[in-house]
DNA sequence: CCGTCATATGCGCCAAGGCGAATATATTTG
DNA sequence: CAAATATATTCGCCTTGGCGCATATGACGG
């Protein structure tokens, strides 16, 4: 994978029928941890070393779930160096692309999400507090249309 | 339970943030019988037995999924006589009902979807022509506000 | 009350999912 | 190339979920 690139695991879909896009959807959105980590990234490209930080969980545990989401296709990928970027893989369909965007409100509109983003926000104006994130790239704003999803 | 009452199994859950609520709703609705049962649903209330009838499954399988539905808060069950109606429990926040009434279009969009709702509306009409669907009650249009979550 | 019909539930089995701990991979730096 | 860093994957364990099958429950009719 080259750098920069954006890569989604569309491969894992054979059947493209829209039950299952559905059925897969509605699995990588059942767990509370990637209900989290969509949240961090509902408009920022975020790094992975922050969600390790903030959502205070084992990183194998934050990074299977990031690979759960990669492989219903929720998020896409990005490397800069040794660092990881994700985020929000919008979906192409306009009924999809309305559900996904509920479900970020929704979680917006929740106490927990709120502060795990304030959390966030906080980390990434005073990165040199954390001993984990020294050097760690900030967590960028989403450009529109840019990296949707591309099948590799 | 008595007859002609709604019931709704909220007592299910004992923690009650937006998280947890929404991790449930999700995992009720990542299963593609559950989407056909609610997509069948989705404007009426329906009979157990047309269930299975249209979608072919056994009895059981369906009644289990009924099950589930009715834990997750998804639907709610209403006993006539030896007959047992479900219909969509719609959620009462905001964003929750948004969320399902997307999944709603979705699915009303999606053609196995189109086929199973048509099967079901001709079932209805030569309901003579189906051996275990006959005397059963025929599946009323779902009169809005009525019916909404109340919890047991 | 007994049989029947509609529906629900229990049981055993197998597959999938989540977790902690250890380890592997990829990239940069010296 | 070796060491360090950031992230991903593997493994073993446990829990959950779905299914087929059998059986239980609840309501009605005779």
């Amino acid at each position: 994978m080259r750098q920069g690139e954006y890569i989604c695991y569309n491969w894992a879909v054979p059947d493209k029928s829209a039950i299952t896009e559905m059925e897969r959807l509605f699995q990588g959105l059942a767990d509370r941890t990637r209900l989290r980590l969509l949240n961090l990234m509902a408009d920022q490209e975020v790094c992975v070393c922050y969600f390790v930080e903030i959502l205070e969980l084992p990183q194998p545990t934050i990074s299977r779930h990031l690979g759960y989401l990669r492989r219903t296709g929720l998020v896409a990928a990005r490397r800069e160096g040794r660092w990881m970027h994700y985020r929000i893989s919008v979906p192409r369909g306009r009924l999809a692309r309305q559900l996904l965007m509920d479900t970020l409100r929704w979680l917006a509109a929740d106490k927990q999400m709120q502060r795990d983003r304030s959390r966030l926000t906080r980390a990434c104006c005073a990165q040199d507090k954390f001993v984990n994130l020294q050097g760690a790239p900030v967590p960028q704003p989403v450009r529109e249309g840019v990296g949707e999803r591309r099948s590799i």
